[in-house]
DNA sequence: GTTCCTGCAAAAGCTTTGCAGAAGA
DNA sequence: TCTTCTGCAAAGCTTTTGCAGGAAC
């Protein structure tokens, strides 16, 4: 199934989540802006066009979006949390140079050891820090 | 290299960090407890022993050890960070039970994908979310 | 008219900072 | 003596909660 924002309204309506205004502009802006955003981004980029909107609802939504299972959470970092609209499984690289998070395809379901085959897994989550290919290119250039 | 206090202080030796009286005991408390704790839990635990320990003394000495490359902040949880002297390669399986952080041996390097090759990777994190095996079991019996 | 949602303000919780006094070399 | 460390108090940040007003059906 594809992540489009049609998908994902369906996929809401059959668990009886009902999209308001500001929380239909949020998840098209997870959609459109496949960044891993922060709370505060997410709120300062839809501000622009939504005055009245306030903190509270992005994570109020943020909250509901990821209890529904549309949204997951990032804890790459210690501050602040970041949200991906993408729930399949993948890894994720966090530049500590410029802030991105990129994802990287990863499948380690084979690598699970013996060990935890009593338990049960509810998710996965492969985090990468270290400094991205762009920014080692231009370090290199820039001096 | 293994894992015991005098390796340790060897190692903080080595990199000109001096070692107080309340260091130590942060030290020979990772060493001696490796259960992922919290300032919390490091905190709570040793004040029995030292009355007059601060939380903001905690807090520093994490820093530091983290900065010397001793501990590891783990941020398999939104609200708290954990700790690990152990800084070698390895997977967390949290339960969201009885809330224990297991480790397990796994290692992704054969499976970091060509795109990264350009990017350097500094650390390496895997972090599972689910139930434990003790915790089903207790389940299944307790009803 | 009833229910749910928004958004302000305040509170909560983890972590960091400022600083004075204490400890150690 | 001089430097470094501790620990209290306060501040800083992210996130959550309480609640009154508003929107939607």
């Amino acid at each position: 199934m594809k992540l489009t924002l049609e998908n994902l309204k369906q996929e809401l309506k059959e668990k009886n989540v009902s999209l308001s205004h500001q929380r239909l502009k949020i998840l098209e802006y997870l959609v459109e802006n496949r960044i891993h955003p922060t709370v505060e981004q997410i709120f300062s980029d839809l501000q622009k066009d939504m005055p009245t909107l306030s903190k509270t609802t992005v994570y109020n939504t943020l909250r509901l979006l990821a209890k529904s299972g549309l949204v997951k959470v990032i804890t790459i970092e210690e501050k602040e949390a970041r949200f991906d609209i993408d729930t399949r499984d993948h890894g994720h690289f966090k530049c500590e140079s410029c802030g991105r998070i990129y994802d990287f395809p990863i499948d380690i379901d084979p690598l699970i050891p013996e060990e935890l085959d009593k338990c049960q897994i509810i998710s996965k989550d492969v985090y990468f820090n270290g400094f991205c290919a762009r920014c080692l290119a231009s370090e290199k250039e820039g001096g």
